[in-house]
DNA sequence: GTTTTAGTATACCGTTCTGTATACTAAATA
DNA sequence: TATTTAGTATACAGAACGGTATACTAAAAC
């Protein structure tokens, strides 16, 4: 059989995705990526020079629709700011009930892979958690919020407070008290 | 030569929590904890019954100690609540800046080990973190802060969110903005 | 003084890991 | 039509994995 490249490509990379989600990077194995995108793993090793080069295509790819996911939570809401941050939270919470939510990807890639020779991994991890922070940032100040870059980051410092409570204890309702907190940091910085 | 046991299975397990929290638990192997612990294989499993044994031995045996050391990063402070509050935070980016620091040990197991069946790190993690709220909760009341548990709960928020993007930014410098978030959370909830 | 205990040393088992090699096939391309 | 391309199928190399087996040793306990 022939393919299109991209194709096979993008199809390798979906199983890689799922996998290594689901499952964590080390407990996934090349074999298991292979077989699950139906291709050999000579296929596999044609289009990714190993193991660590699929790890950041992994994650490089997540970054992108990940993003726009988490600026579509902030955005659905038609009240005002404070309403729109909450709304974020309580998207968390949805999220959370479906059991192939796993928290972000991108921490967890961090927080498996800390001390292991992959540059690679903390990098596009730091600069997808960035674009979201400086994203909300941005938005904070149009939205006249003051000091709109310590807010931005005491909403990140929240968000990822928030997946990991969600994870440990298996309980979405966490995201909860993390809405209320949000709301309030943002409330107080609002013009009178 | 023959030791006492119980100093035997310390030193396996002072062995097991530094490879395991600095390398991640499946990127370490049994072998290099008994080396490391200057101990054979043999040893190491009268002692324990295998590797997911040791594993829940190890986060079993942080949780006292990291549980009194968050106390006590509160109690430290001679202020008032806010400002013990500030004070466990502050806290983070001092530990952060040691080079043997990688965040929360059960936080990183529970992410890490998604999707094994080894309920036990789950429960000792959650019962970990349970703790900590339940201390702050009660001390949040005792010096008179509103709505203790919801507060507790907005601080737990903010503790392993500032430890995720502390590690992830490879950056101490976001617990500052943790802790002004968490005194500004406290202070609303004083009395006047 | 004999037996139990807590070890060492070493070898091995079967499996899985990342990665490579060899040979073949069918579709697109020149 | 000949050649390149993108694959399949299969096997294997070399290491690391969790875990076990055998034989021996020295200290402690009865």
């Amino acid at each position: 059989m022939r393919g299109i490249p991209a194709e096979t490509r993008k199809r390798i990379l979906a199983a890689a995705t799922d996998l290594f989600y689901a499952k964590g990077i080390r407990a996934v194995g090349v074999d298991a990526i292979a077989a699950a995108a139906g291709v050999t793993k000579r296929t596999l090793y044609l289009h990714f020079d190993g193991k660590d080069d699929l790890i950041a295509a992994y994650l490089e790819a997540r970054n992108e629709p990940v993003l726009a996911g988490l600026i579509k939570s902030v955005m659905r809401s038609s009240g005002g700011i404070a309403a729109q941050i909450e709304g974020l939270f309580l998207a968390f919470a949805r999220q959370a009930g479906n059991p192939n939510w796993h928290g972000c990807p991108f921490a967890r890639a961090v927080s498996e892979l800390r001390e292991t020779p992959n540059d690679a991994v903390s990098e596009i991890a730091a600069r997808h958690k960035r674009a979201f922070e400086d994203w909300l940032a941005e938005h904070l100040a149009s939205h006249h919020v003051a000091e709109p870059a310590l807010v931005a980051r005491q909403l990140m410092v929240l968000v990822d407070g928030c997946i990991t409570q969600i994870l440990i204890h298996r309980d979405p309702s966490y995201a909860a008290a993390a809405a209320a907190a949000a709301v309030a940091l943002v409330e107080r910085r609002l013009p009178d």
